[in-house]
DNA sequence: AAATCTTAATCTGTTAAATTGATAATATGT
DNA sequence: ACATATTATCAATTTAACAGATTAAGATTT
């Protein structure tokens, strides 16, 4: 292991830099030193990571292939020094959730917890189901929330609420006063729904597939508000989580559509890694969410402060 | 950044150990060096990793949550170096597989590419889905081929050819002879299937669930070959793809039962990073599995060597 | 209870590595 | 052809890594 993260770092800098000057610079070192830190890398390996076009540096195949690679390691030993750095009094915790999760119940969560341990600082990160579980499996996360279920043997899921997703419509639509949709009704809606990757996507085309059905989609949006206030300006029908909802219904200015033959429940999961050690504040939110899931599904839908 | 790889080596070997000389007899340095080096590294952060009984060393919460990042860190550094060291003539190529496919598809795929590529070192990894997605999402796969499809928006997908499961059970088992069963005699039998976790598994759960039903599972078993033994000696009728069949049931050691009511076909899907550099054994391999799906659709079956 | 052994920490000097500042060599643009 | 920007290299210096010996503090044995 000759390596160093420091060689990677200059590595790193030099091939988006595109200059051993500019990134000397970056780096507050000489240009002399950056020269010399690339030169006993590819000395060392016996390897050439850029072509020499006279001064000018070009990255060549193997540097391309060590790149993105290099960033990955230096943004994990990175996450490392910050775990060190931080006075790990009672522990600061950072925790992921998927969009549907971090908007709706998550601040929820967080907000008990911080009450309960004002100390103990905090992080929320929303990102995508696949990411989530990603950054859990790296260490990156204490904690991810997403939603559906996930299987892999370094990863410990625990099922915590139910949630629904719901069709909609503005109220002028013509299935608004009928309330409710047949599939073939559904099928030949234009659809508006999140995008590729999500969760709240998954599982509103699983509920297509189980009748060997696609849907016709006419709007992708990354954001849950996003997509109501396209439906409510007429573009199409929308399917979210009714968690969502409730207060557009209530107002009235979004209307249900049930579905009946649509299976649109899906189940939220706390995810952790199998080998990371469980700190004071990992246990203590995992208990508080243990006893908000009561509560939670108790009043069936949360009030949301 | 003043974390050094040399740094967590040595902090992982001592923890490991839980001895400075041990770890430094195994480091091939001097106990001395040892200690400064997990004194600096404490120093350096303000921070302690171990408590100091006496003359022995326990690792404290933060050296708990310190070691498996620092263990992870220090795996991919490895592939980094690994990348580095192999002469990357026409380039190695790491694959990663499922049980399935590795078994019963890769290795022809493998054959053929070495055929047409003797100077190209391939490896081959057989992990779960979630494993290979994992590793790819890593970058220590340069390749990952599963069973189902995932979405992530780092991993770049692509459809292979589809597969199907198949129940099947003993010649003398009472359903080998009507060749077929309808959901109520399925969910009676004792089922031998594949653990969780597997692709295999998913599939065949989720064929019950779209009829919310859950089969009587009996025995979970890591391998192909263990489940097609275990129902030859009648211990109850198992699911696995009709790819690790084909020979058993010519030779009439297995009979296959149908199952018009359950959907049991599968996807299976090339995933690689997106911003993984592309070698030239990458593109060629891809090509060449491109290329030879046509082949294995036609044949319906695939003629295994 | 004393002697002995084991182990981690610390001190000192040495060696190797990283870095700087200056300089040479080489392409680029005018 | 000339000025300029850029990389590579050299010599000198600072910095970090390490070994060897020594000390301190628990364990273990007698």
């Amino acid at each position: 292991m000759r390596l160093t993260l420091r060689q990677l770092q200059i590595f790193t800098c030099i091939a988006q830099q595109q200059s051993v000057s500019k990134a000397a610079e970056q780096l507050a070192m000489s240009q002399s030193a950056a020269s010399t830190a690339l030169k006993e890398l590819e000395l060392s390996y016996n390897c050439l990571l850029f072509d020499r076009a006279g001064k000018r540096l070009i990255i060549n195949a193997l540097g391309l292939e060590l790149l993105p690679r290099a960033l990955a390691l230096l943004e994990q030993a990175q996450a490392l020094e910050d775990l060190l750095t931080d006075n790990h009094g009672f522990g600061s915790l950072s925790v992921g959730a998927t969009m549907t999760i971090g908007n709706y119940l998550a601040t929820l969560l967080i907000g008990h917890f911080m009450q309960q341990h004002p100390s103990c600082k905090v992080r929320l990160h929303v990102h995508n189901t696949a990411q989530v579980v990603q950054q859990v499996a790296n260490y990156q996360l204490d904690l991810g929330l997403i939603e559906g279920y996930y299987q892999d043997s370094n990863i410990i899921a625990e099922p915590w609420v139910a949630d629904e997703l719901v069709a909609f419509c503005a109220p002028q639509h013509p299935l608004a006063e009928q309330g409710h949709a047949s599939l073939r009704e559904l099928t030949d809606e234009a659809w508006i729904v999140r995008e590729q990757g999500s969760g709240t996507r998954l599982a509103f085309e699983q509920a297509f597939l189980h009748h060997q059905l696609t849907p016709n989609i006419r709007l992708e949006l990354e954001h849950t508000e996003g997509i109501k206030r396209a439906v409510e300006s007429g573009l199409g029908i929308g399917c979210i989580s009714r968690l969502a909802l409730r207060d557009a219904f209530r107002r009235g200015s979004l209307v249900a559509i049930e579905t009946p033959e649509l299976n649109l429940t899906r189940q939220f999961t706390f995810i952790w890694h199998k080998h990371k050690y469980q700190t004071d504040a990992m246990r203590e939110f995992l208990k508080l969410c243990r006893a908000l899931t009561e509560n939670i599904q108790r009043s069936d839908q949360i009030n949301l402060a």
